[in-house]
This record gives C-alpha cells, structure tokens and sequence, in this order.
RNA sequence: GGCCCUGUAGUCUAGUGGCAAAACGGCUCGUUUACACCGAGCAGUCAGGAGUUCGAUUCUCUUCAGGGCCACCA
C-alpha cells in the first residue's frame, strides 16, 4: 500500500457512454401503455428539431428542461415521449440539395422527397446522437418525420377536413410575398428590421391649375402605381383640393385626390399616395375607394413599367430618385431609419401582390381561439398574454399554399374547363396532384393538379395528432404538455390550438411549458456575433449532468447567462453524490436494506426532514418549478446529509453497537437512495451510476429511472434533530473563531432546557463536537 | 404608440408583506479512516422616488435602465 490513499474520481464521459448504452439496450424508456401507474400516462408533444447541423446551446438548454418534467412524470406515473425531426421546410430543403449536389426544382416533387427521406435516414442517427448524449430520454423508437409517408398523409387529411368544414378556400387576393423566396407567406413570418431610407418630398400637381401638392415618400418606385392621393377631410390646407386630380410626377397619371379620414394631417406633409400595393394600409384603401389596381412589381421583385421594366426594385428606387431630382421634381429629402417589414427565412422586404393563395378561415374564431388558449395552463403564466396578445392582434387568415417546389403538396385537382375541384379520397393519401391525373367528375375533362404545397406550419401543427398515430391513437387529445420556445408562440403554439379546434374542437395539450434563452454575457447569442457555445464540448468536458444541472439553474421561462463557474457547480455536485455514496457503502457493504424494529431518535428525526423534502421536491417538479426541485435537493444534501446527518452517524456506524448501527444503516441507505431518486430526472448518468453500484441489487428494479417515484408520509417532529445542529455549528463558529481545529476536544455547556431535549441525543452530540465532557448552564464552548 | 418581461452580494441566480439566500469568487483558519473536485468561519446585496401598510426588497403608481412582442413605417 502506498502511504497516501489513492481516490477514486469520477470519469463522467465514460460513465454516462455506459448508461447511454445500458439505457438503449435495455430499451428504459420504451413506451409502454400498461406501465402506467394510477391509470394515467403523462403525454409530451416533443418539440422536432430541424435537422441541419448540430445540437445548439439553446437546443440543450430547453430539451433539458423538458426531460426534467419527463423523467420525474415517468417515474411518477409513465410517459409517452416520443421524438420527431421537422424536415419539411427550406432548411432541410437546403441541406440536401447541398449534401446531394442537386437542385430541388429540377426534380420531381415525389423524387425530391425520396431523396429526403433516403438522405435523412443516413444523417438523422447521427443528428439525434447529441440528444441521447444529453440524457434525453425520448422513446427513440417512436419516432417521426414531417416529411414522411404518414406526417404528409396526416397533413393532407387535415385539408380535407377542413376543406369538406368549409374552412379553406382560395382567393385572389393581394398577399404578403417574398420576392426573394418568390412565394406567399404567413403573418407570422414577418420580421421587422430597421433600415436607413431616403425620406424624398416630391411635386404633385393638381391637374386644373397646376399648383403643386408635395407628398413625402420612402418608395418613389411606387410612384407608377399610383391610384389615388389622400388628404384628411379637415386639412384646411388642402379641402378645396378634394374631388380634383392630380399628377405623378414623371409618369403620366392622373389619380383623383379622395378624402380619407386615415390620412393624419401632421404627417409628412399630410398627403398621402395611395399604391397598390405599397403596404396593408394601400390593400385596404384600394378596397375601401374601390380604385382599380395597377400592379407593377413582378413575383420576382423587378419593374413592370417601361422605362424602368425590368430594374430590380432598390435598382428602379435609384434610378426614379436620379431621373426627379433632374426634372426638378424634389422638393426636399432628408435620410431618415425606418422599420419594414423583411421575411423571416432570407430577411428580404415582403411586398404585397395580388395572387391566388390558399387561406384557413381563422379570423372569425379568434375569440373562441383565445379561450381556447386561456383553458391551457401556460408555464410561466404570462406567456397565455403573449399569445392572446398575438391573435387578437391577427388581420389576414392562414395563407396556408407556399409557391414553393419542396413540401407537402396541397391535395387537389381543379377541372380546367368548369373550376370544379376534385379531391382525393383518403386511401389515396399521400399524393402528388402533379403526378397523378384526375378528370372533373362533372364534365369529365381532364383537371389541373394543384402544384403549390403547404406552409411547413400546417403539418407542424398537428405533431399531437402525428405523434399520437404512432401509438395508434390509444392515446386521446389532449396532451399532457408542449414543450417550446417563446419565439414560436405565434406560429407553433397557435397553429397547434387553431388545428386541434378546427379538427376536434379539443385542446391539444393541458399545459405549455414556455422555456427562455442562453445568453452569453447578457447577450443573445447567435452564429453571426460568433458568441456561440458548443453544447458537444460542454459535455465532453463537464459531462451531460452537469450541462443538465446548469440548465436546471434558472426557473422556468427565464433566460440564463451561459458561464463556466456554473459547470463547476455541477461537476462538484456531481462528485460529491460520488463520494458520500462511496462513504456509505464503505460501511453498508451487503447491507439489504431491511427495516429495524427501532430507530434512534436524531434518525427517525432525520427522516422527517427528509419527508418534507420529498414534499416539496414533489411539488416543485409538479409546478414545473424544476430549478426549485434543483435547489431543495442540492441544499438537503450537501447541507443536511453531508455536513450534518454523517457527521453524526459516523461514531455509531465505527463503533456503535448493533442496534445503534442498524438504525444508522437503515436510514443512511433509504435516505440516500431517496436522495438520488429526487435529483435523477436532473442529472440521470451519475444516480444511475450510484443505483446500479450500490441499490440494484436489493431494489431489484432494472434503473433508477424506472423506479417508483418516492412518497411522502406524514412527517413527525425535527425538533431535536434542528437543535442538535444549530449546536452543532455554534462549536464549529467557537472552534473556527478561536482558530483551533475541529477535532480539538472541548467541555460542552448547554442551556438546562435544552439538556433535557437533547438527553436521547447527548451521545451522538459528544462524539460529533468531540466534546469531553457536557456540563448543564448556558450554551458556550470551552477548550479542554 | 400599445402590451409583456426583467432589474437582488464582485459575478450568476433563488426567494419573501415581518432577521435578505445559495453557488462561484475574496479573506481567515483547519483537516488527511467519503471527499483538496475538502471542511469550518468571516466580509459583502434588494436600480431611484412616491403611495398603501404597524411594517415593503416583495403590493400599487412613477422615473431610469435592459430585453421581448405587436402596431406604425407619408
């Protein structure tokens, strides 16, 4: 033997490999409808990640928080958690055109997602290998894609249901386009970003007598689509104006000057040009006058108008400023920053054009949508306001069709003589309209199949219903819980309600669970700052648990500064779990757990304390309220087990006799055990470790993570246990404060009330403080 | 312009209508039969103002600062 004792240390990564293997082989988080306990399985609608690249911080940061709540309802009473990945939109478009060298529009539609689908089965295992590192503990087997056989036939069955609910129809209508991605989007797909612009004031004229009328605009390419001017009927500057027309400049028009009570007088210089389409206020003037459109933006973002046709629209913005300013058009022009409105995906100017556009009636269901959310129970609360706030606030219905090639194709054929639509029968589900041909069942010519697809949204939105047909529907909406980010209230969280009302009139799930961000010294971090931390080496070099710790660090909703100190916080943690199961065992060895006719009384005492752990650890974890989980656990053991309870026993457990010993045994194997049980959905690799060294053999159940969450009995008196340690630190503070070491033997005093509380514990107080003597009178410490 | 969230030790986070808390960091001691990835102890904090209250860090209003969502975007 060497003089010094070698240590044994803890090798998370190796350890956590280990049990992630165990768990997989073992098949631990199977889902199985009879291991419910008390007749009721907790149901998670797993967030999919998109697969592009790798697990992000964020990623690790919010799937933490939901295996928490799963792990602790699995234990509780079973869960169904299944996984999916969303492959159904430009991400992953991108990804597999690059990874294939292709280009997606010179496929077919059906090619291009059978290449998807062979391309993801071969980068998916590798892509879900970063949750399973985490510790996720979703039943993998179950698992989806939303670009699959069976999402896409989910999808196309929920336009046909809501197409026979009359929900769906199609409009011309001039909607919110992106000429870069040359296709409708949502509402929701807009994003503001603040831009500088040249502010230009430009001379109309009123066409009887030539006066000039200045309007201020941002756009002058609009200029050429130009209907009409406003001025507000109040303006004295400008009533006698009313009723007449006026001139564009540099394009020959005349539009009439209308009063219309939304042109605000201290604006600008209070006249307004009113463009189709220039924004939503234009949409709705035009229809409001019912002027006659003049459309000169292409799909693709250019001019349509001679002499400009053809001109990019920052191009033609130059080029008409330029061709004014030498027609002495300007009166005056100051640069100024302003917000527009950019689509989220490629960040370019959304315009409105008018197209044929497939829409879901939603906005006369918004009061019943708002119910709808107010009987879910959002964690943290005020999230329910930010979506109350966001569909209160909607003004167009679902434009669900995308003029995209890639997606899951809008199911239907529509007669090219009569306009009849014909629709697919359900058994032919999945389908193609532009690969399978259809006659109108009236006229019997032949019908044109639709060849746009459907926003990504309207298959997401139904990921309750997609994940639920993998168990063959044995379970019912609602879903116990969806897990999500804030930023996708509007679109995921929304959808999902409005589909499962549309579809079912039902809730799609009881409860929300709204998780923050990472930041990283108070900012948001994202690639293009390069303020970014890998969660891949995080874990290799403070393993999972203590990623997960740290994600438990922060409550619910609440954004949490990324920093390293934290990591420690758990690896520490980590290792005293470690060492203190070490200690225990060192002295329990074959001990079988079995309970002793009589406890003393600092240890049923101590069990008390742990009764009222359990409680609240419960009711933490059943609140959401992880971090507070988190904190009870940490502090009952580092602080009242470690510091204190073995402390205590050790004595007894060296020399005590055998009923002294047993008692200690006893309570040091349940209460540890207890311990592991509580903080395992937070940190699964090293309770593990602990339960299979030290409990399986006795508790017989296969993994910690399977095994029946811990009850709480009623829990007796701590008095005693209370008062020995606050006496127990007031000799550490005399010891530390007279510099003396806390082995050094002191005479003991205590209060004479206390004496006789205390007279059960005396003997574990003398060994614990290595007092030599305790004396009656008042508390105080003297050296020996 | 409307709505929402946040502001607590040097740092990062809990928390409460009645002594302000943990961790990391700092300082002082100690220890080697679970643990130096240790133990004990010490110092240090509720953004500013007003109100409600016996009492406010907590509730209300307001100012300031940070963040988010929406609207506007002539």
């Amino acid at each position: 033997m060497e003089g010094k004792k070698s240590v044994a240390s803890y090798d998370a990564k190796a350890v956590e490999e280990k049990w992630r293997k165990f768990w997989e082989h073992e098949k631990i988080y199977k889902f199985d409808l009879k291991s419910k306990k008390k007749g009721k399985i907790y149901s998670i609608d797993t967030p999919p990640p998109t697969v592009s690249g790798n697990m992000h911080i964020g990623h690790a940061f919010s799937y933490s928080q939901q295996d928490f709540i799963a792990r602790f309802w699995r234990m509780k009473q079973g869960v169904f958690y299944p996984f999916g990945t969303d492959d159904n939109g430009l991400p992953t478009e991108r990804l597999v055109e690059k990874l294939n060298s292709v280009k997606s529009r010179e496929m077919s539609r059906v090619k291009f997602i059978e290449l998807c689908l062979k391309t993801l089965k071969k980068i998916t295992p590798d892509f879900i290998e970063d949750w399973k590192k985490l510790g996720v503990s979703c039943d993998y087997d179950i698992c989806y894609s939303t670009i699959n056989d069976n999402a896409r036939r989910i999808s196309q069955k929920s336009f046909l249901d809501l197409y026979k609910k009359g929900r769906i129809y199609k409009k011309d209508f001039p909607t919110i386009w992106c000429p870069e991605c040359q296709t409708a989007i949502a509402q929701a797909e807009l994003e503001d970003k603040e831009l500088p612009s040249l502010f230009s004031t430009l001379k109309f004229k009123i066409v009887d007598n030539g006066k000039d009328l200045p309007i201020a605009t941002t756009r002058p390419e609009l200029l050429p689509a130009c209907v009409a001017v406003f001025v507000h009927p109040n303006d004295k500057r400008y009533t006698h104006f009313i009723g007449k027309k006026a001139k564009v400049p540099l394009f020959d028009l005349e539009v009439p000057i209308l009063a219309d009570k939304s042109a605000e007088i201290k604006k600008g210089t209070g006249v307004l040009m009113v463009c189709s389409y220039g924004d939503k206020y234009d949409v709705e003037a035009i229809h409001r006058h019912k002027l006659q459109p003049r459309v000169v933006f292409t799909y693709d973002g250019k001019l349509s108008v001679e002499p400009y046709g053809g001109m990019g629209i920052k191009d033609a913005r130059e080029k008409i400023l330029k061709d004014l300013e030498d027609a002495g058009l300007i009166i005056e022009q100051k640069n100024i920053s302003h917000v527009v409105n950019v689509h989220d995906k490629c960040g370019v100017g959304i315009e409105f054009l008018p197209t044929e556009q497939w829409f879901i009636k939603i906005l006369d269901i918004k009061k019943k949508l708002i119910e709808q959310g107010k009987k879910i129970k959002w964690h943290p609360k005020f999230m329910l306001k930010r979506y109350e706030n966001w569909v209160s606030g909607l003004e167009w219905d679902w434009t669900i069709s995308r003029d995209r090639h890639f997606g899951v194709p809008i199911p239907l054929w529509e007669c090219k003589k009569c306009g009849e639509i014909i629709l697919p029968k359900e058994n032919e589900l999945p389908v193609d309209p532009m690969q399978v041909k259809k006659n109108c069942i009236k006229c019997k010519e032949s019908a044109r199949g639709e060849t746009k697809v459907l926003d990504t949204w309207a298959t997401s939105s139904l990921t309750p219903q997609i994940a639920l047909s993998l168990i063959n529907n044995k379970i019912k909406l609602p879903m116990s819980l969806r897990p999500q980010a804030h930023d996708i209230i509007r679109t995921w969280a929304f959808y999902t309600i409005a589909k499962s009302y549309l579809h079912e009139k039902k809730l799609p799930w009881n409860n929300v669970m709204v998780s923050g961000f990472v930041t990283l010294g108070k900012e948001k971090m994202s690639k293009s700052k390069g303020n970014v931390i890998a969660p891949q080496e995080v874990m290799n070099e403070y393993g999972a648990d203590s990623l997960r710790f740290w994600a438990a660090g922060s409550k619910l909703g609440e954004d949490l500064d990324y920093q390293e100190q934290d990591l420690i916080a758990g690896k520490k943690f980590i290792t005293k779990l470690f060492n203190a199961s070490r200690f225990v065992f060192m002295n329990l060895k074959d001990y079988n757990g079995k309970k002793p006719k009589k406890l003393s009384v600092v240890d049923n005492q101590f069990l008390s304390k742990l009764n009222l752990l359990i409680k609240d650890v419960t009711k933490s974890f059943e609140e959401y309220e992880y971090s507070k989980s988190r904190q009870e656990v940490e502090r009952f053991f580092w602080n009242v087990f470690c510091d204190n309870y073995l402390e205590i026993v050790k004595w007894r457990v060296y020399n005590g006799n055998k009923a002294e010993k047993e008692s200690a045994f006893y309570v040091l194997y349940q209460s540890l055990l207890t311990v592991l049980k509580l903080i395992a959905p937070i940190m699964p690799f090293i309770t593990e470790e602990i339960y299979q060294n030290y409990f399986r053999k006795n508790e017989k159940i296969k993994s910690i993570h399977i095994c029946e969450w811990p009850k709480s009995e009623k829990a007796g008196k701590t008095d005693e246990f209370d008062l020995l340690v606050d006496i127990l630190g007031k000799v550490r503070q005399a010891k530390s404060q007279a510099n003396k070491s806390m082995k050094a033997e002191i005479l003991l005093s205590i209060e004479k009330k206390n004496k006789n509380k205390l007279k059960d514990l005396l003997e574990d107080l003398k060994h614990v403080v290595n007092a030599v003597e305790i004396k009656e009178g008042r508390l105080n410490v003297e050296f020996a």
